[in-house]
DNA sequence: TATCAATATACCGCTTGCGGAATATACTTG
DNA sequence: CAAGTATATTCCGCAAGCGGTATATTGATA
């Protein structure tokens, strides 16, 4: 039941903030960082238990891990996720996170990481 | 965050199984362990696990206990209930349950448990 | 090749969750 | 009140998850 490996990643706090920042385009790990005020390790961390479990798709680009949610996605994640985001878009501290993210795609024009590339 | 408890709540198989079955109507414990071939320990703790986090409500009637899910869901809670049926209508283990749960259904007219009497 | 930046991994201690066995509780019925 | 039925709780051992510190890896660049 592939189900349940998807509520797995999605009952701890950091995943869901994480999860509900990828659904807006891929970020790289630092990015993720700064946006979340976590400490390196954390974010990656989870960020591994994602990509184990299929929830999270990953590429390196030199320095710098990009990642993003799957191309192609279950059935059950793309309905998952999308409830996820119904509920984020109400919820206050996600909805922090979106207003952080907006502000660093605005000065991330100067930037030379590739997530300043994306197509938003 | 309430939504962390919610999928906390899904993140274990039988509770799933429980939560789906519970869609359909309240059900007692000793019908839900029948449907689910899980010994009565192990159905009790994930009910309790399941209304402490407000998942589902309990009543007592005479010697069984009817549990359902919340009459009043938060919209988190209505979302992710909702996707749940999603997902689990479509998977063959979640209607092997179903079935069973049918076929419960129209055994039960004759039982004294209060099971018997909901209108489904 | 030495160094640096970005990211991942190993290890540790702590907490939580899970299943099972045994026991307790609550209600009903004789 | 005694016995039975339905359900809950306690205790136990085990596995998994989490956060942090320290360290390793990978690719870029001087």
């Amino acid at each position: 039941m592939e189900l349940i490996r998807i509520y797995e990643c999605l009952c701890d706090r950091t995943r869901l903030r994480i999860l509900a920042l990828l659904s807006d385009g891929p970020l790289c790990v630092c990015h993720l960082q700064e946006i979340l005020g976590e400490p390196q390790v954390k974010i990656s961390k989870h960020l591994g238990y994602l990509k184990i479990r299929g929830l999270v798709e990953a590429k390196r680009e030199g320095n710098w891990m990009m990642y993003q949610l799957p191309a192609k996605p279950s059935r059950e994640l793309k309905a998952n996720l999308a409830c996820l985001q119904d509920c984020a878009s109400e919820d206050p501290s996600f909805r922090r996170d979106a207003a952080k993210l907006a502000k660093l795609h605005t000065r991330l024009a100067k930037s030379a990481c590739p997530c300043a590339m994306r197509t938003p």
